[in-house]
DNA sequence: AATATATGTCAAGTATATTTGACATATATT
DNA sequence: AATATATGTCAAATATACTTGACATATATT
């Protein structure tokens, strides 16, 4: 999994830590930490949990456009 | 969970079995009927690797609109 | 210097996603 | 009647998401 820099991006134009969001949507600070670092592959229920939390859809936080890596 | 009725949708447009659409994405054919009929959450990965087995994106098949209930 | 916040990381435990194998039903085919 | 495909479901095992607690660093504040 590759890391998840859009995560961190919403969260600071909504001025919340990895604290914060991990609060907002349920799960501990670590797991945070965690899916934004890419080490691991969260549920979508998390995800459309964070994407609420941050006024995204999945799309815009967690569709890969580009894997021509 | 709610049951997801858009998936087995797309994958009628696609022509394919749950086995067909299993074996497309690298799972078991019981985790693909599960997820269909909502058991359980499965993971991002997971669900990029239908949406693009599908020709979808996460919007089209995992985003909620209505939790109106 | 001391305190607080934000982040990163590790290790051990718990919850749950996923697998494997099996059995059941319905429908279509031979 | 027999065979095949598609789906639903159950139970036991395994992999991994997620938790909890702890420690570390960097920055800002008092």
């Amino acid at each position: 999994m590759a890391k998840n820099l859009r995560i961190k991006v919403a969260r600071a134009a909504m001025d919340m830590s990895q604290k914060d969001l991990a609060e907002a949507v349920g799960v501990a600070r670590q797991t945070m930490n965690a899916i934004e670092k890419g080490d691991y592959n969260p549920s979508v229920k998390l995800c459309i949990a964070i994407c609420k939390a941050l006024n995204k859809t999945l799309d815009q936080l967690f569709w890969e456009e580009n894997e021509n890596e």
